[in-house]
DNA sequence: CTGGGGACGGGGCCC
DNA sequence: CGGGCCCCGTCCCCA
């Protein structure tokens, strides 16, 4: 027989022996603030922690001391909180760093929620706008009101049903063998008067946010760090910022046509949704003065928004703005891309040199150079080769070209040539994803693998004549 | 210090 | 509308 709420206790009895600081035995020190924890529970919860403590339990018995620098005293709160508790209070604010922090300790299922996260934000977008325009005014939440998410693990019982935004995808999401029954929204007021603040803060949007510093442990997956959130966080050099000011304030110009959403299913009128670009933070339990992740994510956007302006034909403009960010894009899929340099996700590996890619055309163009050779210029000395004055040669994975004078010159010259013991590398073609490329079995006619004996250099004879067609066939994912 | 190569993000376009 | 591709600008690393 089994009770199902006797996990639930037990973790709430840790976490009120957390709070007394009864049998502690483990200090982790954040940017000076220190949080009491059990190594046992954090030992259970977290893979950094696990390695961690599972070496200096061998050399002492005394309470354990980690320190941290690559992640926010409040960040650590949020995680620590779902440790004890199972609850994840997840926002838009503190979404990145609590992955990257996550990632940092190697909490997988963290991970997973806060990508979860990221992606039902995305779907909101696409469902509220629709919401927005069956709405009358009435309907549309004017008091700005922002709401956090707080995901709980399935064993709490909560009585509050799903909000409408979280998908059933989501309110089926597993974590740690727990079943997410159910959500709960801890639905904030926010103050709409630092609205009026906007235009002058909004310059401070701009400056980039803080570094994460993160040292990302070397044997876990790579979440994004501060270099691409900085870039991705400015205005973007396509834009200038005067640019990007003079359009956002034209359409919050537009009073009734501006909306924006919220990660709540309420629809905030834009005007109001724009305010929380610099707010500070009024939620919160855990949430402490002015913490770095305040600095960092006060002048981001806690929602995803969908911004509008209109069309000379009176249709509406949908613009798609980043959440953690103030790029805007014109199309959803943008807005997906550009999620990616947030979230760090690389879903595009490259299965020649195993490097990952956030984008499929980053990855093919990295592919092209790198392993396919298909500049048809001579690495050494630049100039332009064919298939007569010139040859591929293969280092590793790496392809490149070489003119014969240079490859005199490099004394490969002599080369013994042997078809079979360098196959081709390929990308994979269309409907073949998954199997991604390979090395191809069916050497084309017109290439010739001629290889180093004594090193892994391998030359490629080619045939230049046809240089179009086959950079074409050879092209990936061509259409 | 400098230039080149590669990575990366964004925009636009086509299918 | 989404995926894929191409082009461009910027940044970083390295020789």
């Amino acid at each position: 027989m089994e009770i199902s709420s006797h996990q639930f206790h037990l973790l709430e009895q840790l976490n009120e022996q957390r709070r007394q600081d009864l049998f502690c035995d483990c200090n982790i020190l954040v940017e000076g603030k220190v949080f009491k924890a059990h190594r046992n529970v954090l030992f259970a919860s977290s893979g950094y922690f696990k390695m961690l403590l599972s070496q200096s339990s061998k050399e002492t018995s005394q309470p354990t001391t980690a320190t941290f620098q690559a992640f926010s005293p409040d960040t650590f709160t949020v995680i620590l909180d779902f440790v004890y508790s199972g609850k994840l209070s997840l926002t838009g604010q503190n979404v990145i760093e609590v992955m990257s922090a996550a990632s940092y300790l190697q909490m997988t299922d963290v991970i997973s929620v806060c990508k979860t996260f990221i992606k039902s934000s995305l779907d909101i977008s696409e469902k509220e706008k629709d919401r927005y325009f069956s709405l009358s005014d009435k309907d549309v939440n004017s008091n700005g009101v922002e709401r956090s998410c707080l995901y709980g693990a399935g064993w709490r019982a909560e009585s509050s049903p799903p909000h409408s935004h979280l998908s059933p995808e989501q309110g089926s999401c597993m974590m740690g063998g727990n079943t997410w029954s159910s959500f709960t929204y801890y639905p904030s007021s926010r103050s709409t008067q630092q609205q009026l603040a906007k235009h002058d803060q909004r310059q401070d949007s701009i400056k980039k946010p803080r570094h994460l510093g993160l040292q990302q442990p070397s044997d876990i997956p790579h979440y994004k760090s501060s270099k691409l959130e900085d870039r991705a966080s400015e205005p973007t050099s396509h834009m200038s910022p005067s640019e990007e000011q003079v359009q956002i304030e034209a359409e919050v110009e537009s009073p009734h046509v501006g909306y924006q959403y919220g990660q709540g299913s309420d629809v905030l009128p834009r005007s109001l949704a724009v305010s929380q670009q610099e707010h500070e933070s009024p939620r919160s339990s855990s949430k402490s003065k002015s913490s770095k992740a305040d600095e960092q994510y006060a002048n981001i956007p806690s929602i995803l928004g969908v911004m509008g302006g209109w069309a000379d034909d009176d249709l509406p403009r949908m613009r798609f703005k980043c959440p953690f960010c103030t790029h805007v894009v014109k199309r959803k899929a943008d807005l997906k891309r550009h999620l990616r340099c947030h979230t760090g996700e690389r879903p595009y590996p490259c299965e020649a040199c195993g490097k990952r890619f956030s984008r499929l055309d980053h990855l093919s163009s990295h592919f092209r150079t790198i392993h396919q050779a298909c500049k048809p210029i001579c690495r050494k000395c630049k100039r332009h080769v064919t298939e007569l004055t010139g040859q591929v040669v293969q280092e590793g994975t790496r392809r490149y070209r070489l003119c014969n004078e240079c490859l005199a010159e490099a004394g490969i010259d002599s080369i013994r040539i042997d078809l079979e013991a360098e196959p081709s590398l390929e990308f994979p073609q269309e409907g073949d994803k998954d199997s991604r490329w390979h090395y191809g079995e069916d050497n084309r006619s017109d290439v010739e693998i001629v290889e180093d004996g004594s090193t892994d250099l391998v030359i490629q004879q080619v045939d230049d004549s046809e240089d179009e067609p086959e950079e074409k066939e050879v092209k990936p994912n061509i259409r």
